[in-house]
DNA sequence: GTCGTTGCAAAGCCTTTGCAGGGAA
DNA sequence: TTCCCTGCAAAGGCTTTGCAACGAC
């Protein structure tokens, strides 16, 4: 049986308090407030495992790099502004359903990075 | 006056000459066919400023890493499949313009990946 | 007791940078 | 001649790995 052990606990519930997509560095810092001794290994060592156990997902951001997040967040995208340079999670799919793609291609993920002026500094 | 080495020109024409996105090592290894002396350095400094000029534009790609490809190719987005792990070019766009955004919002650039199954894995 | 997990340190990519020499205008 | 660019080597991030000790079951 798969031992729980409190580094891995720890980590999970960094992921269950937080709305926002992670970096490394950030779940290290949040982990280690309930495990002082939470090595950056392990936490690699685990995000690994909660990715390919599909409770994460891997996000590549174009300006902080890679992020984590839960896999079953509702579904939204994210926006980034590049006046503000602030990231932005838009609810909803922009995908529009009704286009086609070549017969056979069967879509089953899709990563979608919008960027552009924000809210705030389109004025 | 900006100098146009033979090493920039080459790497110009790798991009020229390609219609796929492409890695370093590949960029690296068609230009040394041209320029045999063409240094790694020299490469990233000139896709850097490619970049920046706005005449490429770089793609990360989950599987494959950092990927560069001329800003000006027709749009289209990126398929790849889970199962044989090829990339496809899909042409067009998957973005559904009637769906808005909150109100401010301005979008200049998008990124989009899709993944899934292929017209060959899919039967 | 057994086997997976952790901490630590070292090693591995990929990318950037400092510096001296070389090439374009 | 004057700068910018190149090649080389070294340094920097981020991520992975080897190994011995530890902890869950």
């Amino acid at each position: 049986m798969k031992p729980k052990t409190s580094q891995r606990t720890a980590i999970e519930s960094v992921f269950n308090q937080s709305s926002q997509p992670l970096s490394v560095d950030e779940i290290l810092a949040r982990g280690r407030e309930m495990v002082s001794t939470l090595n950056q290994s392990t936490v690699y060592r685990n995000l690994k495992l909660l990715v390919e156990q599909g409770w994460l997902k891997q996000i590549h951001h174009p300006e902080r790099g890679t992020l984590y997040e839960r896999r079953d967040k509702t579904h939204h995208h994210l926006f980034h502004c590049r006046v503000c340079n602030r990231v932005f999670d838009l609810p909803g799919c922009v995908l529009d359903p009704s286009k086609t793609l070549p017969s056979g291609f069967i879509i089953e993920e899709h990563e979608v990075f919008l960027s552009g002026v924000c809210r705030d500094c389109s004025d």
